[in-house]
RNA sequence: GGGCCGCUAGCUCAGUUGGAAGAGCAGCUGACUCUUAAUCAGCGGGUCGCAGGUUCGAUCCCUGCGCGGCCCA
C-alpha cells in the first residue's frame, strides 16, 4: 500500500480500536426505518408538544456531513439519498460505553442512529439517539466542508466524492433520469417498443463516424464498436415491428471536447408509415411537452441565453439557412467550383477531394450553423452526405432530412429511409468511392443490410437523439463531462 | 494536433524581484450536555506535478514531459 495520510493512519487505528473493543465495524443488519426527507416531510409541521406526544420510534442510516462535539453530546448531520436529518447524541442516553463508541467516529462514517424527534432551541427537526452504530468506517477524509471539491479533474476522477459533497451535481444525475423515463413513458404510449440491438458489430454502419476496433478470441474475428444502431433498427423496420426506439451507448473514435465523449448516449426511433416531416412534429410535442414536465416551463436558460421551446419550432432547409447568414451566391449548389471558391473565402481549408455536397456541408456548418440558437430544424440536406436517406421527390440532389439545431448545436438528426434497395446500393457505393478518395468516415459497404432491405421495408422516417447534448440544456451544463457520471479521462 | 491557463498539506487557497513554505477547514491533545462555519487553549502535518538545465543556492527562471481546463482545428 502506498504511504497515506496522518488521518488516514489515525481513523485506521479508531477502526482497529473498534475492533479490538469486540464490536463489528461493518456490521450489514442495521435497517433504516424512514429517509430523512421521509421525517421531514411527516414531522416537521409538527411543534415540540406535539413530538413529545408521538415519540415515534424512527430510524435513519447514513454519511455523517457534520460533527459538532460537546465533551458529553455531540450533533452531526446525517446524509442518505434522500437529504440530511441532524442527530442529537448524549451520553446521558446511549449510555457511557456506546458514547465511547461514538467518540470514534468521523465526519465521512456511514452509521446508523434510532431515536426520537426532538425539536432544538434554534427550532430544527433532530433526531436524539437512543442506539448508535459504526456501519463503515470512512478511511479517507472527506473534502473540506465549505468548498467542497472543486478541482474538476478531482471530481471526474472521483465523481463518488463529488456526488457526497456537491449537492447540485446529483440534481444533474436525477434529471438526467426523469429525462430519459419521461422519453420512453413518451414513445411507448405511441406504441413504439424499446428494443437492444448489437453493440459489437462486423461493420459499423449507421453513421460517419471512426469506430473502435475489438476482436472476439473464440470467433477468431475482428468486431467494431458500434457508432449507431440504426442499421438493426430498420431490420426490425423490416421485420414488420413499424415502432421501435432504443436508448443505449454508441462509440466514436474520435476527440474529447466539452461536446464530445468517446460514448455517449443516444436514442433511435423509427416509425413506418411516416415521414421526416412528421418527425419534426413528434419531436415538436415530445422535447416541448419534455422540457414542461422537466423544467416546469417551455422556457430555459442556457448558460445566459433564453431558449423558447414553445411550438412551432422554425423550419429551413440548408440551402436558405446558408444564404440567410452569409453573402454565398447561389451558385454555391450547382457549381462545385464556385462552391470551393466560396468555402476559401471564408478561410476553410477543404481538401481538393471533398465532394461537392460535402464542401456545402461544411460551409453550411460554418457560417449557419451555430447561428441557430432557438430550437430550429434545418432541412434537405444535400444527397452525398446522407447515404441512407430518403431523395426528395421533388428535388433529387437533396434528401428528406433534417437536424434539430439548439444554442447552435446538432441536437437530432432525422430523415425518410432510404428504402429501396438499389438505391441504397448505389449509395454504399458511392461511399465506397469517398472512403476510397481518403474518407475514412465514409460508410462501408454492407451487404447483410441490403439483403434484409431487398425483402421490402416500408416507407419509414428514423430519427436519433443525443440524450446527452438534450441533458446538458435542461440542466444548464457548458460540458458533456457534466451529465455523464463517470466521464473518459487520460489515466492518471 | 495548435494556443493560452493551471498543478503548493487530506480539501480550499496564499506566497517567494531566486536564500529553500503559510492560512483556513479537516486531524491530534485538553475543556465543554442545544450546536449548525459551534467555541476556547495547545500541537502535528509538504517529493511546492515529474525530469533535466542555469545558479553558490530553484517551489520560483529556462527546456522537455505528464495530467487537467478553456479556446481553435
Amino acid at each position: 500500500m502506498d504511504e497515506r495520510s496522518a488521518e488516514f493512519n489515525t481513523r485506521l487505528e479508531k477502526l482497529q480500536a473498534i475492533k479490538d473493543s469486540g464490536i463489528e465495524p461493518y456490521p450489514n443488519d442495521f435497517k433504516p426505518s424512514a429517509t430523512t426527507a421521509f421525517i421531514i416531510e411527516n414531522f416537521d409541521g409538527l411543534d415540540a408538544a406535539a413530538l413529545e406526544d408521538k415519540k415515534d420510534n424512527l430510524s435513519i442510516a447514513g454519511r455523517i456531513m457534520a460533527k459538532r462535539d460537546f465533551g458529553k453530546a455531540s450533533f452531526i448531520h446525517i446524509q442518505d439519498r434522500s437529504g440530511r436529518l441532524q442527530a442529537y447524541v448524549k451520553k446521558d442516553v446511549v449510555g457511557e460505553e456506546t458514547f465511547a463508541l461514538f467518540k470514534k467516529a468521523d465526519v465521512g462514517d456511514i452509521v446508523g442512529i434510532s431515536g426520537t424527534l426532538f425539536r432544538t432551541r434554534t427550532d430544527e427537526l433532530t433526531i436524539e439517539a437512543a442506539t448508535y452504530a459504526p456501519l463503515a468506517k470512512g478511511l479517507s477524509p472527506l473534502p473540506e466542508k465549505w468548498h467542497g471539491l472543486t478541482d474538476v479533474e478531482a471530481r471526474y476522477r472521483q465523481r463518488y466524492v463529488d456526488l457526497m459533497v456537491n449537492p447540485g451535481v446529483k440534481e444533474v444525475f436525477a434529471k438526467r433520469s426523469e429525462i430519459v423515463r419521461f422519453i420512453r413513458d413518451f414513445l411507448s404510449s405511441r406504441e413504439y417498443v424499446e428494443v437492444e440491438t448489437p453493440m459489437l458489430q462486423q461493420i459499423p454502419g449507421g453513421a460517419a463516424a471512426k469506430p473502435f476496433k475489438t476482436y472476439h478470441n473464440a470467433l477468431g474475428m475482428e468486431l467494431y464498436m458500434r457508432i449507431a444502431p440504426e442499421l438493426y433498427l430498420k431490420r426490425l423496420i423490416i421485420a414488420g415491428l413499424e415502432r421501435v426506439f432504443e436508448i443505449n451507448r454508441n462509440f466514436r473514435n474520435e476527440g474529447i471536447s466539452t461536446q464530445h465523449n468517446p460514448e455517449f448516449t443516444m436514442l433511435e426511433f423509427y416509425q413506418a408509415y411516416a415521414t421526416f416531416d412528421d418527425l419534426m412534429d413528434l419531436t415538436e410535442e415530445m422535447i416541448s411537452s419534455l422540457v414542461q414536465n422537466i423544467c416546469g416551463a417551455t422556457t430555459i436558460t442556457y448558460q445566459g441565453t433564453e431558449l423558447d421551446f414553445a411550438p412551432p419550432w422554425r423550419r429551413v432547409s440548408v440551402k436558405d439557412a446558408i444564404t440567410e447568414h452569409s453573402n454565398a451566391d447561389i451558385a454555391i449548389f450547382t457549381d462545385k467550383a464556385e462552391a470551393q471558391k466560396f468555402a476559401a473565402s471564408i478561410g476553410l481549408e477543404l481538401s481538393d477531394k471533398f465532394s461537392h455536397d460535402k464542401v456545402i456541408i461544411e460551409i453550411f456548418e460554418s457560417v449557419a450553423e451555430p447561428k441557430f440558437i432557438q430550437p430550429t430544424f434545418i432541412t434537405h440536406y444535400p444527397l452525398e452526405v446522407s447515404p441512407l436517406a430518403r431523395k426528395n421527390d421533388g428535388d433529387p440532389s437533396v434528401v428528406d432530412r433534417f437536424e434539430l439545431m439548439v444554442a447552435g448545436r446538432e441536437i437530432a438528426n432525422a430523415f425518410s429511409e432510404l428504402n429501396d434497395p438499389v438505391d441504397q446500393r448505389e449509395r454504399f457505393m458511392a461511399q465506397i468511392a469517398e472512403r476510397e478518395a481518403g474518407d475514412d468516415e465514409a460508410h462501408h459497404m454492407d451487404e447483410e443490410y441490403l439483403r434484409a432491405l431487398e425483402y421490402g421495408m416500408p416507407p419509414t422516417a428514423g430519427e436519433g437523439i443525443g440524450i446527452d447534448r438534450l441533458v446538458m440544456l435542461l440542466t444548464d451544463s457548458a460540458s458533456i463531462r457534466d451529465v455523464i457520471l463517470f466521464p473518459q479521462l487520460r489515466s492518471s
